[in-house]
DNA sequence: TCTTAAATAGGAATTATTATTATTTAGAAT
DNA sequence: ATTCTAAATAATAATAATTCCTATTTAAGA
């Protein structure tokens, strides 16, 4: 789903937060940029559209992202931090060779996943979600 | 299975690796510690048998055991690397209150999402390995 | 238009991790 | 047991990612 910079603001009031320009600029290059980047990646996109906006600011905005559910971390392994929009549940595919991280939805997966350990009890721990982080080699190149 | 110092030491000399003291206790004290800790919990723990050891020297000791397939980083919310002994296959469960993480097997779950990942195959993308990262709620506490 | 709480810019501080260099040491050779 | 040396470590500095602080700006309600 295309994230216009009206349904950022519209998503910004719904949760009571003020409309800056530097809220929306994040949030679209987060969602134009599916390659889960680091907040210093975001940063640099950013800093091409807002060459005043603060790297402090970057952070602000994000950690308040993540507080709102508008935006999750990824987990990877994890030297720096990784972001991505909450959308539609999904998981991702990392590369053994690169710092190359993709989307992957499997909805039918994930309900085998899901219905598995829900019959499946745990014991000492109620399960709240999951996240299937699969590694390999990307054998396509996608900017081809 | 219990690592002992002696399994320890022969591993290193597997790996043609010196056996120093600090790798040892180093070793030691992860595959004691399944609370897959960062490198200054690990730092902390060992500094109680060794004064002297260096901050350097742990995170040296740890890259090299990553390098050499002895301990993984574990993928999880990336503000600081967490470590864990490589060992039979596993998962992981996280606490959502807290930053708890419990090594979770399961051969048959495992099982299941490794033919449904070899029938399926995900285009573009050769799958060599996937982590399952659980979150949830821990219910019992372990340490009653 | 005015007001003000919220947000941002700028930069300092903190923390986690890596790099550098002098010194120590594991272990092979004798 | 001793010697030798490449590998490893200690100590500390440096780097980078992230957080904190404060003065200023601004979104938006009145």
């Amino acid at each position: 789903m295309m994230m216009t910079p009206e349904l950022i603001r519209k998503k910004l009031k719904e949760l009571n937060l003020k409309v800056t320009p530097q809220r929306v600029v994040i949030l679209k290059t987060l969602a134009d940029n599916k390659s889960h980047p680091t907040a210093e990646e975001i940063y640099r996109e950013v800093i091409k559209k807002q060459p005043n906006i603060a790297v402090g600011t970057v952070y602000n905005i994000l950690e308040t992202y993540v507080n709102r559910g508008i935006v999750e971390k990824i987990s990877s392994i994890g030297d720096k931090m990784r972001y991505d929009v909450v959308s539609e549940d999904h998981h991702h595919l990392f590369s053994k060779n690169s710092d190359e991280i993709e989307d992957y939805f499997n909805v039918e997966l994930a309900g085998i996943i899901g219905r598995y350990l829900e019959v499946n009890e745990i014991p000492g721990f109620k399960v709240e979600g999951f996240k299937l982080n699969i590694s390999g080699e990307f054998t396509k190149r996608g900017k081809n």
